[in-house]
RNA sequence: GGGCGAGUGGCGGAACGGUAUACGCGAUAGUCUCAAAAACUAUUGGCUGCAAGGCCUUGAGAGUUCGAAUCUCUCCUCGCCCACCA
């Protein structure tokens, strides 16, 4: 008798599957439609690590299921490569960014073989070679043609340690999502994706057009937080003026023109262009001191602060003159930068005007102002400069006479140089690179026009790779039409939901500019969205290396082997939990499969009772339901209690069989090696088709009728199958119940309630 | 403050409105062993009882129902995301 030893059999397989080329995908094979299996590129950090695992091992799961399954499943694979990370690490040790993350996919995708998954590398994409910027040059030029990208002046958030500008999805906290340090406001002239364009088309609607979850849609559609209100214009008094002429407004935008009468005082933003015009030195000392507050401050600080700017402006539903004040709790990028203040209605107006004793008058809710209908978004147009180096260079020049000059398309790509000294000066490290620098405008052909020496934002890459990996060598646009139209969309989405306000939403709003620009005929690009949930430390909390609780999937393999990883991570918490690893648990799913390998001496040839058919075929039904809706973990409880069945009695060749074929998709390695020296196979187990079930033997012979008294249970009562649909028989045998006799007593049956081949109450 | 979600054994977690606690971990006892590990067998929600059994139990409370972990309402706690968005 052989011993289960997981390394030998994993390595042999999966050197067998690579040299047979069994994952390769093919778009003839299989009986039924295609599948688009994806699940988010990965960073290329350095290392796989258990939430690499735990991301793709169950969608590896699902797609194998589906494969079997007769679909013809395709399961692509790439790195997210541009990013500061890779910039950030390359300084801390003096290696070439490019070096360096080259060297950490290579490393990855060595990982990745020992995970078994069926991805097929053929189909790839590396987002920071020029094989694949090219195409994100080609993209930002139709968008610069559109009207998309734009060249704009923006108050920013500047990270002064990585020395650049971040999107609002990336602050934390006020803090910057990669070094954590303190995010300050600053005015930078940058690129921007007019991504407000597409609002409207961004919000979910009701039904949705796709399966996805619940929270990302309501996170989606409150991120874009389409408000519908009106703006509203304050007459400034003005004392001195006696003529009706050249009147000035304030203008303020609102929700809830109806509360206009209620308007007691105005308050604007300090950044307002209004209060520069103030010379006060009280108010610009205000302002100085807001401005130079970080946003952490500003949201730390709920006491509201503010000082009264001296001038007036009419209520036009009152006409009368009310207060103009500054604060900072009115901000200056939503809306107009004004408001009008109603404390009544307003719980912040109230707490303001209750701090500095301003009027608080009741409003009618009937107030009918005249003014302008109006939309605002909480959603902002997409900040995707970067001055950083290691990230796509933007294809435009900057030539004196004639302005931004696009590259033209077949000068494309825009290589990013090597040689350059990519550490922080303050300004982009590009623009060190002189030589590179200086170029022709290929407009008027004036020497010494300059690149744009900004790299784009690495959202932008990662917002279309899946309509690259369906033909990732295509060189007439950034995606073949045709393979696209055959294999998208995505069928699933697999990733994580940290991703719900950026990449997700930035890779709908692509695909809903690809359709403009007719390269594409859906609206969404993914059918299905499922998002996993974390693994916290054996202690747990998040896993991080100062809290010394890391669990290192590499050591997990090679004490276990990736089968028992695999199957440990699809079976101890539903996907989209948030749950501690467990190291004692982990040795249960390896005592299993030890189980499931030394069945494998007992089969005997027997003949099949009803009961072993109808264990088998519900566990064929239940583990392929699971498998279709990932509830993984209770799809490996159903194989794990076949097989304790299995264990006390003798097992046929044909149990055998079934029972590799449905633990195929979590434990390939050990279902392959079983298959061929048990079941003695020639063929692969991945390459067979999945159980099917009867619809015949998912009844059992005997059923376990409950007997409740007033809905109590009293008894079960075991009854023929045959005899179910006979509530007479039924309710004779349980009256005749000793147990049930007891409580029914001779008192009167008011009612009874039966529910065919599961339950019968008696009401008395 | 807003949105989404969750509260079930010692732990991770199962349960189309119909036998709550599947499956796994852990624990206890036993078999095997010189011993240990491994493996195997049995028990394992609580209270009560010699036992048969009885009663209670899904965060708290109410409601709907023959019947509620599941549906409705109120409250409490926790998690995630967003947040002075007018």
């Amino acid at each position: 008798m052989t011993r289960y030893f997981p390394k030998e059999i994993e390595e042999k397989w999966q050197k067998e599957w690579q040299e047979q080329g069994i994952y390769k995908f093919d778009l003839e094979k299989g009986s039924k439609g295609k599948y688009y299996n994806l699940v988010e590129l990965p960073y290329p950090s350095g290392d796989l690590h258990l939430g690499h695992w735990f991301a793709f091992v169950p969608a590896d799961a699902h797609a194998r299921y589906k494969r079997m399954s007769g679909y013809r499943v395709f399961f692509p694979n790439g790195f997210d490569a541009f990013g500061l990370p890779a910039e950030n690490a390359a300084i801390k040790r003096g290696i070439h960014p490019k070096d360096w993350t080259m060297k950490n996919i290579e490393t990855m995708t060595g990982q990745f073989a020992t995970m078994g998954t069926m991805i097929d590398w053929d189909y790839s994409a590396i987002t920071c070679l020029p094989e694949y910027y090219t195409w994100n040059q080609w993209i930002f030029l139709k968008m610069f043609e559109k009207g998309i990208a734009y060249r704009g002046k923006a108050l920013s958030n500047w990270c002064p340690v990585d020395q650049t500008v971040l999107a609002n999805e990336h602050i934390e906290g006020g803090r910057c999502w990669r070094c954590g340090s303190e995010v300050v406001q600053k005015e930078v002239e940058q690129w921007f994706l007019k991504i407000t364009d597409y609002a409207d088309e961004l919000i979910w609607s009701q039904p949705p057009q796709a399966q996805w979850p619940r929270q990302v849609r309501e996170g989606q559609n409150n991120w874009i937080g389409r408000s519908e209100g009106m703006l509203l214009n304050f007459e400034i008094v003005e004392k001195a003026r006696k003529d009706n002429k050249n009147k000035e407004y304030i203008q303020v935008f609102t929700t809830r023109p109806d509360t206009t009468d209620g308007a007691t005082f105005l308050v604007v933003a300090p950044e307002h262009k209004f209060v520069a015009k103030i010379l006060a030195k009280e108010i610009s000392e205000y302002v100085r001191k807001a401005q130079r507050k970080t946003e952490m401050e500003r949201k730390e600080d709920r006491v509201k602060s503010g000082v009264f700017t001296g001038k007036y402006v009419i209520n036009p539903v009152t006409g009368k003159e009310i207060p103009v004040w500054v604060s900072d709790y009115v901000l200056a990028g939503y809306g107009t930068g004004a408001i009008m203040a109603v404390p009544y209605a307003d719980e912040r107006d109230r707490e303001f005007a209750e701090k500095f004793k301003l009027p608080i008058i009741k409003t009618s809710f009937k107030a009918k102002p005249k003014g302008e209908k109006k939309i605002n978004y909480h959603l902002r147009d997409w900040s995707i400069s970067r001055q950083r180096y290691w990230g796509t260079p933007v294809p435009i020049v900057h030539c004196r006479r004639c302005g931004l000059v696009p590259v033209p398309f077949k000068d494309l790509p825009v290589e990013l140089p090597y040689n350059v000294d990519y550490t922080p000066k303050g300004k982009p490290p590009l623009a060190t690179d002189e030589e590179w620098l200086k170029v022709k405008c290929p407009r008027c052909g004036t020497e010494g026009a300059k690149r744009d020496a900004e790299t784009l934002d690495t959202f932008f890459d990662s917002a279309w790779y899946f309509y690259r990996y369906v033909s990732p060598h295509f060189g007439d646009l950034p995606f073949d039409k045709s393979k696209v139209s055959e294999l998208m969309p995505v069928d699933v989405y697999f990733g994580g939901s940290e991703h719900t306000l950026g990449h997700t939403l930035y890779a709908r709003f692509f695909t809903k500019f690809f359709k403009n620009l007719g390269l594409v005929k859906f609206d969404e690009f993914a059918k299905k969205r499922v998002q996993h949930g974390v693994i916290l430390g054996p202690d747990g909390n998040r896993m991080s290396k100062s809290r010394g609780n890391v669990v290192n999937p590499d050591d997990v393999v090679r004490e276990y082997g990736a089968d028992t990883v695999r199957l440990y991570l699809c079976f101890m918490m539903p996907y989209e939990a948030t749950s501690p690893w467990s190291s004692g648990a982990i040795s249960g799913i390896y005592r299993f499969l030890k189980r499931v390998w030394d069945l494998g001496e007992k089969i005997e040839k027997v003949d099949l009772t009803v009961s072993d058919l109808t264990m088998m075929h519900k566990t064929i039904k239940k583990v392929g339901d699971d498998l279709n809706t990932f509830q993984f973990n209770t799809a490996v409880a159903a194989l794990m209690t076949w097989l304790n069945y299995l264990s006390v009695k003798k097992v046929s060749k044909e149990e055998y069989e079934t029972y590799l074929r449905l633990l195929a998709p979590f434990a390939p390695h050990i279902a392959e090696e079983l298959y061929h020296s048990k079941v003695l196979s020639a063929n692969s187990v991945h390459l067979e088709n999945w159980p099917q079930y009867q619809d015949k033997y998912l009844v059992e012979e005997m059923l376990q009728i409950v007997v409740q008294v007033n809905g109590k249970l009293r008894d079960t009562i075991g009854i023929q199958n045959s005899e179910v649909k006979n509530q007479n028989y039924v309710q004779d045998r349980a009256v005749n119940s000793e147990r049930v006799a007891k409580y029914l007593n001779g008192q009167n049956i008011r009612k009874v309630i039966y529910v065919e081949g599961k339950l019968i109450n008696f009401v008395v």
